[in-house]
DNA sequence: CCGCGATGTTTGAAGCCTAAAGCATTCCGG
DNA sequence: CCGGAATGCTTTAGGCTTCAAACATCGCGG
């Protein structure tokens, strides 16, 4: 931090890009992967806090409303969707709930179960969010040619054919 | 949830899967890139608690500082490399310092700073985990091909430079 | 029709994370 | 030397996230 003339930008993909040696290229393939997606992540978390007031789970979950049936979804469903857990759908939906972006409804014929859907409101708020988001997207990948995009696209199709492969070895041994 | 025979694994990736048109591919390719950390991502983080009930971002720490130099780092430092807020690095280095791993040491020069560095456990306790994880990636990549995952490194590289570019004229228009 | 395992949701405890405000110290120009 | 800007760190308030345990309900076999 002192003698060197003028440190640039450093992450953590960068400063372990030099490790020994070994079968450590997965080790970088999989720190470049977090990184490119850490710093997309955090420019979207960003932009959307400053320009809509919102996080990106909200976001996420009026994502996953909006593309679902009219009668929404279940809390559960929702929760297998986004790939988190139960109890951080409750929260979640209880905070939207409370800014009137989506509603709960009883499920006839199963009092355990509860759809949820977007209300009006929610709907438009999401089509607003949504256009500027998906142009934010392009913007970051604007300097990526249409067929590196299309080949980063298929590969990593295929890297994640072999985690998921790796998790199913896993839980069937 | 009820007519449909069997439904297959469906995250946000594959369920944002057909939508309409436009410039959406930037979108898929977006999504495509989140769910495929967040896949990995979560593995390693249910092993490392499973195997050596620890976090990622402890792990993170201790990888950080492991390969720092013997003096340690600041914490402003740490806080720069892992791309994380400066409160955050606090509590964390706090949480590791109280169990051993780390210890704090007063920067002669400049009585705001310290420097943090590993303790001989705490060295020790790294290489035992990070061993470990790093077989962990490479299994998790192992059915992709060597070639395929240079040319996926590669790509993620261009991305990566894409995203920064696009941050860097945000900041300066 | 009764009990019991499966399923849907909520709660509680703990950790991670951020932005913003605050405190301490250092650096620098006048 | 002195005052303010810059720098390093901590605190605070709030949201997100998980796991595990608790609850409620359903469906089914006996």
């Amino acid at each position: 931090m002192d003698d060197l003339a003028a440190p640039p930008a450093v992450d953590a993909e960068t400063a372990l890009a030099d490790v020994p040696a070994g079968h450590k290229d997965e080790l970088r393939l999989w720190l470049r992967l977090l990184a490119c997606t850490t710093l997309i992540e955090g420019c979207i978390r960003r932009r959307l806090r400053e320009q809509f007031d919102t996080t990106l789970p909200r976001f996420d979950m009026l994502a996953q409303l909006e593309r679902a049936p009219p009668e929404g979804l279940t809390l559960g469903e929702l929760s297998r969707r986004m790939m988190v857990s139960n109890g951080n759908i409750t929260g979640l939906a209880a905070r939207l709930e409370a800014e009137g972006l989506v509603e709960r409804r009883a499920m006839q014929g199963d009092r355990r179960a509860q759809m949820l859907r977007l209300t009006l409101r929610g709907r438009r708020e999401f089509r607003r969010q949504s256009a500027v988001h998906e142009a934010w997207v392009a913007e970051l990948f604007q300097d990526l040619s249409a067929a590196d995009r299309a080949a980063l696209f298929r590969l990593l199709g295929r890297a994640k054919a072999s985690v998921r492969a790796a998790l199913d070895r896993e839980e069937a041994p």
